[in-house]
RNA sequence: GCGGCUAUGGCGAAGUGGUUAACGCAUCGGAUUGUGGCUCCGACACUCGUGGGUUCGAUUCCCACUAGUCGCCCCA
C-alpha cells in the first residue's frame, strides 16, 4: 500500500485549519454585508456543463478536467470552476423567476484541475467565488470588484494590484480577434512557437508573450479598446468611474484576457505584488458573462462574478509576512495527581465546559511537571491542581499562569468562583 | 504536457564509496518525592523517498519511478 497523498492535493492539518477557518469566517461576514447568499452545488456535474459553459477550446476543458463515466455510463466531471454550475443551477431551478434580482450568490469549495502542480497551483484547490445574475448595471461590476478586494484587505494584505479590461460584447470581441490575426499572420514565422500556436487559438495571448516582447508588431497591435462599440465603451467607462468613486486603484490592461470563453465586457484580475511571491501572481480572476444563462437555455440574463483561491490568499499572506490572529484560548487546564484526582477531574472538566469555558487535561499519565509544561504550551490561562491533599481538604489549587499566583478555592463552589475570575 | 533543481529522525539541517550518520529545535526522563516558562544532564535514525543497477561494499555513483519545488504553458 502506498501511504501517500495524491499529487497536487494537500492535507490541511489543525494548525493550518485555523487560518482557513479565519478566512472562511471573514468571507461569511463580508458576503453578508454585501448581501450575497451561499449556494452549494455538487462537486461533480455532467461534463457538458463545462464543455459548453467554460468553452471547449479552453485549456481547462481540453486538458485539465477530471472526467470519468459513472456506473450508469454518464459522462461526469469534477468541477474545475464554479461559475458554470451556478449558472446551471440558476437556469434549472428557474431562479430568474425570483423577484429578488439580481440573484447574488457565493460559493466556497474545492475545485479540481489536472495540472502539473507548483507553488500556488494544485489539483484540488478551494475557491471562494461570487456571482451576480440578472443585472446589467455597471455598479454591480464595481460592487463585485470591491467585494473581492475587501476579502484581501480584511486579511491585511497591502501589495495588491487590480487590473481591469473590457472585452466588449461578442461582436467587438470577434472583430478584434480577427484584426489581431490579420495583424500578426504575415509575420508569424518571426515569433516563438508558442505564439504560432496562439495565433489561431487565442491571438490576444500573443500580446502577453515574454519571448517576443520586443517585436515591433507588438506595439502596433490593435487594442481591444479600439474595437468596443459605443455602448460597450460607455459601460466600461461607467465601471471605471464607479471604481474611482470607491477610491479603488486600478490599471487598465487591454491585453488582459481570461482563459474562459464565457467572458465579455468587464474582466479583471487581482494580483499580489509582494516581493517573493512566485510566478503565479494572480490571486483572483473574474468578469462579466452576459450570454451564459442563455447558453444553458435560460432567458437573456446578464451575469458577473469572480473566483479567488484560498490557497493563493494564504500564500500572499505568507509573502507579506502577515500572521492572522487565530489564537485558540484555553481557559483551564486541570493537573491531576493520583488516581482519585484523575477520576474527579472528569466531573470537574465537564462542569467547567458546561459553564462555557474551554478546558482540557492530560490523558497520557504525565508527571505534574510535564502537565504544567503542557498547560504552558497550550497557552492555558489558568491551571487547577488537584491531588490527594486537595481532595481531602475539599479544595483545589487555582494557578494563574502568567502571574504564577496560586490560591485555594472550595471545590464545591469552584465553577462559580472560576467564573468570577473572568469578570 | 515540456525543461531545471531537490528528497537524510516529528521539524530544520550537515555529511561520507567501507565497521558510531554531525548539530539545532521539538519531544520524553532526570537534577527539583506535588508545580510551567531559564539552566544543566541524559534518551531519541538496525537508517538516509521507492525500486533496480554498478561495486567485495552505496545513504553517497548510475537509471527508472514517486513526490516536492522553480521556470514554460495555463490559471485560482
Amino acid at each position: 500500500m502506498k501511504v501517500q497523498i495524491p499529487r497536487g492535493t494537500q492535507d490541511i492539518l489543525p494548525s493550518d485549519v485555523r487560518t482557513w477557518q479565519w478566512i472562511e469566517e471573514k468571507v461569511k461576514e463580508i458576503t453578508k454585508k454585501y448581501r450575497y447568499e451561499e449556494i452549494r452545488t455538487p462537486i461533480f456535474e455532467h461534463t457538458e456543463i463545462f464543455t459548453r459553459g467554460v468553452g471547449d477550446t479552453t485549456d481547462i476543458v481540453q486538458k485539465e478536467m477530471y472526467s470519468f463515466q459513472d456506473r450508469g455510463g454518464r459522462d461526469i466531471t469534477l468541477r474545475p470552476e464554479g461559475t458554470a454550475a451556478v449558472v446551471r443551477s440558476y437556469v434549472e431551478k428557474k431562479m430568474y423567476g425570483d423577484p429578488n434580482q439580481p440573484m447574488k450568490l457565493y460559493y466556497l469549495g474545492p475545485m479540481f484541475r489536472y495540472e502539473r502542480p507548483q507553488s500556488g497551483r494544485f489539483r484540488q484547490f478551494v475557491q471562494f467565488g461570487v456571482e451576480a445574475l440578472g443585472s446589467n448595471d455597471p455598479a454591480i461590476d464595481a460592487e463585485v470588484i470591491a467585494l473581492a478586494l475587501d476579502v484581501y484587505k480584511s486579511a491585511g494584505l497591502k501589495n495588491l494590484k487590480l487590473v481591469i479590461n473590457s472585452l466588449g460584447d461578442k461582436e467587438s470581441r470577434i472583430s478584434h480577434r480577427q484584426a489581431l490575426i490579420d495583424h500578426f499572420k504575415p509575420s508569424i514565422h518571426e515569433f516563438c512557437s508558442d505564439c504560432q500556436n496562439r495565433l489561431e487559438k487565442n491571438p490576444l495571448r500573443i500580446l502577453d508573450c515574454k519571448v517576443d516582447r520586443e517585436h515591433p508588431l507588438m506595439g502596433s497591435a490593435p487594442s481591444i479598446l479600439e474595437f468596443l462599440n459605443e455602448e460597450s465603451k460607455a459601460y466600461f467607462g461607467k465601471v471605471c468611474s464607479y471604481l474611482d468613486d470607491l477610491q479603488i486603484d486600478y490599471e487598465i490592461d487591454s491585453t488582459l484576457v481570461r482563459g474562459l470563453d464565457y467572458y465579455n465586457h468587464t474582466t479583471f484580475e487581482i494580483m499580489s505584488s509582494a516581493s517573493g511571491f512566485g510566478a503565479i501572481t494572480t490571486l483572483c480572476g473574474g468578469g462579466r458573462y452576459n450570454g451564459l444563462v442563455e447558453e444553458f437555455g435560460g432567458p437573456e440574463t446578464p451575469g458577473i462574478g469572480f473566483a479567488l483561491s484560498i490557497e493563493r490568499l494564504i500564500a500572499a499572506l505568507e509573502a507579506e509576512g502577515i500572521e492572522l490572529d487565530t489564537s485558540d484560548a484555553l481557559d483551564l487546564y486541570i493537573v491531576t495527581l493520583g488516581e482519585e484526582a484523575k477520576d474527579y477531574s472528569v466531573k470537574l472538566l465537564n462542569a467547567v465546559r458546561q459553564a462555557g469555558f474551554t478546558a482540557d487535561r492530560d490523558y497520557t499519565d504525565r508527571k505534574i511537571k510535564a502537565q504544567l509544561k503542557s498547560a504552558d504550551r497550550l497557552n492555558a490561562r489558568f491551571v487547577v491542581i488537584l491531588g490527594e491533599d486537595e481532595l481531602n481538604k475539599g479544595i483545589v489549587q487555582v494557578k494563574e499562569m502568567n502571574t504564577g499566583e496560586q490560591k485555594e478555592v472550595e471545590i464545591s463552589s469552584f465553577v462559580q468562583q472560576f467564573t468570577q475570575l473572568f469578570e
